[in-house]
DNA sequence: GACGAAGTTGAATGATCATTCAACTTTTGT
DNA sequence: ACAAAAGTTGAATGATCATTCAACTTCGTC
């Protein structure tokens, strides 16, 4: 009777126990996501270090060694993050019932041009990511996935109309238009103005390239 | 008479030592610009230190200050010679009497795939640059001159045959398009085959958007 | 309220790196 | 051959930074 009674607020113990370490947890982590992509998008990734991140998170240097196991798994956890974000976007545009493939490929492209998307925060942390990607494999095998995904969800609209090497040609292009359009909007004197032309001016080459192939 | 030999002598004296010494400056400015690029490709930006650099060269580490001032420096003049490569690919090829806006087009599109341009070296040169130049004014100033090169060139191209707002799109597009076509190829697995078919693809749409506009 | 576990801190450590400059070597002019 | 100038070296310096971990605080449980 006792020891089953031990067994059991044991285990209620325990399971309490997990449900608020995970929830402090993933708080945390989050936390110091958001903070470091602030951090980045400010300094830039260069001049990112564990203090400024926690500074700016209100949690001590040590915590991001604790929760990510060091700076570069915190780094490529804000990567993850980026990307996460993108998908979602992605598949919220595409699950409004739209098919057809000009509908496909505007859903497409205004999820590359979001709000967030354009924000300085998501534009010079891509951009030094894409930088640091080529010498760390980590994040290097993250930004193919990505650049795959773009591009074969691209094919997949184009192919509904066009043969299959039209298909891919337009997608490559599409898709090299849609990266070119961030890279200068980027690094242009005014972001906002590189966004809304980029958006509009890929849309308008999608619609053509689809014409074409008819 | 004495007086007037030793003045002659010194200034011959003098006009040697100037000539001699900018040959060694320039030689080893070259030698350190060199070392960098390489070094760069090889290491990344953030992994390059004047150690690195010099150890390339066969130099030491105190001669990137008294020839550049500084680390900061000779990355500055690293980036200015890659612009002034692309420059001269260009002019080279726009000076031998192709006048049409599809030769015109063509020369500029080659030019940026170019074989020193698709070379490791450049690629990840180039892409380190832009990362860094969000967070560094010497740097940014440099980018943007090169944008608004490349896109003033495709520009004056379409406007031989478009009307204006056509001509600013279809450059818009087209620059937008080469830049893209280069970062994929950059992050991607094969980059040679990316860098083909980003030239063959670029070609094929400014010959598209030339014949739209008739 | 006291005990143990979970969560957090930040000073100490060791490593890396750009810059400086006094000493050294090479080149040049006579 | 020699003195002065130009060119080069690399050890010393001071700064920055990621990581570690012993100590501290907070929280949940009885």
């Amino acid at each position: 009777m006792i020891i089953q009674l031990r067994l059991t607020s044991m285990l209620i113990e325990r399971s309490i126990n997990i449900m608020t370490k995970t929830k402090i947890k993933d708080t945390r982590r989050q936390q110091l996501i958001q903070a470091s992509l602030e951090s980045i998008a400010e300094l830039g990734l260069q001049n990112t270090t564990i203090l400024t991140i926690s500074r700016r998170a209100g949690l001590s240097s040590g915590i991001i060694s604790h929760y990510f196991g060091g700076k570069q798994g915190l780094i490529e956890a804000a990567l993850r993050y980026l990307m996460a974000q993108l998908g979602q976007d992605l598949r919220q545009r595409l699950q409004q019932g739209e098919v057809s493939p000009e509908q496909r490929l505007n859903a497409i492209i205004e999820a590359n041009f979001t709000d967030f998307q354009r924000s300085d925060l998501a534009t010079r942390t891509w951009l030094s990511f894409w930088a640091r990607s080529m010498h760390e494999p980590g994040l290097q095998r993250l930004q193919q996935i990505n650049n795959a995904r773009l591009y074969s969800n691209i094919r997949y609209a184009f192919a509904l109309k066009l043969n299959a090497e039209a298909a891919t040609d337009a997608a490559r292009q599409l898709a090299a238009m849609i990266d070119g359009f961030w890279l200068r909007s980027a690094l242009s004197l005014d972001p906002q103005e590189g966004f809304s032309a980029g958006e509009r001016l890929c849309k308008q080459f999608a619609l053509t390239a689809l014409a074409e192939g008819t």
